[in-house]
RNA sequence: UCCCCAGUAGCUCAGUCGGCAGAGCGUGUGGCUGUUAACCACAUUGUCCGCGGUUCAAAUCCGUGCUGGGGAGCCA
């Protein structure tokens, strides 16, 4: 007989003479003469209601089945008499797959995040943990799909990168160097690593996005990135998730009106397809999460400049613990006045001075701004960061010499703006920061399976 | 990396002024019950984070290290 997910079961319409489950236990009650069991096999978030009667043959086995156990359980699928399920199984046949010992770490109670992170193997098995995978799953195929119903390519962008100055941050080296040969000797020649020159691990794909956009029109990338910083915050991993989208043709307004779109369009597919997961962190994770889900679907995005929100966040009276001053970049406490006290909603930041922004961004008219967009969102802070691409090759090189880059390791980058260059946009949106903010999970520790962060990587 | 807080039973935590190590939950045993975070009774569990110091006496005070959390910087 072939084996029945529990979410497929749960959503039957009618009674089933013969079914087959398998799955653990999640917790075990005894009458007089059966036992009741909450059995989930991950399918989804609800248990289904197992009641092992007396009769059974291995019925002072079953009894001793503790949280944890693995059960294979053949029965009938009967409307339950008793109140908090539509369904349960009456088992015919129980066969124990293997016991969970006393000492098994997940008890049939709340624990802490900080606890669960120590036994992150095990965190899956919690409700909590289950819906989040189950969320992050289904968040990675939407996007898929949204770029799919667009139009758009996916593009496989290198993790190991030759360039060692992309300008985000900390990277972690590549190498197969004999290091405790190297730490001997005192002598390190990149020309005799395995590439022959330096390599790291990507901190975005965006330069090879640009390439492909300029090819086949609008792509995407979304894979694993690396920041090697040392940062210990709960917004930070050193490895963790980032889409990029990059479109020809598309200018900074585009990019927005893009970025808008997508963030809507997940957040009603997670609305949509995940409602029963999405629950459970709507009652005991924020309570008002159903209020900021709403507001990331139906309210128009806030668009604004950088010199005005920094007009905003002087004239609000409000006093900062750093000082708000034009030509500086914006602190968290800044970015989240703006989205969480002034416009309680999204908002888009544009042209900032090109000071405090990468090579890669188009120069505005004015010469002092650039075409750059973050997109600020409460509690999180920036979940996009983008630009309209600087296309134009002489200003592009100009830019490169002011920020002293040298220009010979971009050759085939600044080949596309000699070659049919065109307008361009995209951005980079970290995937764990997105679903921070659609669980309420405050901790990006607790949106990755197995976070790495600095000093950190069991499992 | 900087600032702040914490570390006591498997988990969550209390422990007063420095004077015998505690509770709830879990787990085990028994009872009860179409139960559902079941309930009742009894039992069980300690490197009080490590190292050093002060003291007749340290979970408690001091120093130091480690780990975790919150915040900041950097960013996604």
């Amino acid at each position: 007989m072939q084996r029945v997910k529990i979410k497929e079961l749960l959503g039957n319409t009618t009674a089933m003479d013969k079914v087959l489950v398998k799955g653990w236990v999640r917790t075990r009650r005894d009458s007089k003469t059966f036992s009741f069991m909450e059995l989930n096999d991950g399918s989804c978030l609800k248990n289904i209601q197992v009641i092992a009667d007396v009769s059974l043959d291995n019925y002072a086995e079953v009894v001793k089945l503790t949280t944890g156990s693995a059960i294979c359980v053949e029965g009938r699928l009967v409307a339950s008499p008793g109140k908090g399920q539509k369904w349960e199984i009456h088992a015919d046949h129980m066969d124990i797959i293997s016991m969970a010992p006393e000492d098994y770490p997940l008890q049939k109670k709340r624990h802490s995040d900080e606890f669960l992170r120590t036994i992150a193997h095990l965190r899956p098995r919690t409700n909590k943990y289950g819906a989040m995978f189950r969320i992050r799953s289904e968040m990675a195929l939407a996007i898929h799909q949204f770029y799919r119903e667009k139009g758009f390519r996916y593009l496989h962008a290198p993790v190991i990168t030759g360039s060692d100055c992309e300008g985000a941050g900390e990277m972690f080296r590549v190498t197969n160097l004999d290091l405790a040969g190297v730490a001997t000797s005192g002598k390190m020649d990149p020309s005799d690593d395995f590439f022959g020159q330096e390599a790291n691990l990507t901190v975005s794909g965006q330069l090879s996005a640009e390439m492909f956009a300029l090819s086949l029109g609008d792509v995407y990338t979304f894979g694993p990135t690396f920041r090697a910083e040392n940062s210990n915050t709960s917004r930070h991993v050193a490895e963790f998730w980032m889409l990029e989208p990059e479109m020809a043709f598309c200018d900074l307004d585009g990019n927005m009106d893009h970025g808008e779109e997508l963030i809507k369009y997940l957040t009603r597919h997670a609305m949509e397809q995940c409602e029963e997961d999405l629950s459970l962190f709507t009652k005991f994770v924020d309570k008002g999460l159903s209020n900021v889900l709403s507001v990331l679907v139906n309210e128009p995005y806030e668009r604004i400049t950088y010199a005005q929100a920094v007009d905003i966040l002087l004239k609000s009276g409000k006093r900062f613990e750093y000082k708000v001053e034009s030509g500086i970049d914006l602190q968290s406490e800044h970015e989240r006045f703006l989205a969480e006290v002034y416009f309680k909603k999204p908002v888009f930041l544009t042209h900032y001075p090109k000071t405090i922004k990468p090579f890669y961004m188009r120069v505005n008219d004015d010469n002092e701004t650039v075409a750059a967009v973050d997109l600020l969102v409460p509690r999180i802070g920036e979940i996009i960061g983008g630009s309209q691409r600087e296309e134009r090759l002489d200003v592009l090189e100009n830019r490169m010499n002011e920020m002293n880059l040298p220009g010979e390791a971009y050759w085939w980058y600044l080949d596309s703006r000699r070659f049919g260059s065109v307008p361009h946009s995209g951005f980079g949106m970290g995937f764990e920061r997105f679903l921070m903010l659609i669980t309420g999970v405050t901790n990006i520790r607790d949106v990755v399976p197995f976070p790495r962060t600095p000093g950190s990587i069991d499992f």
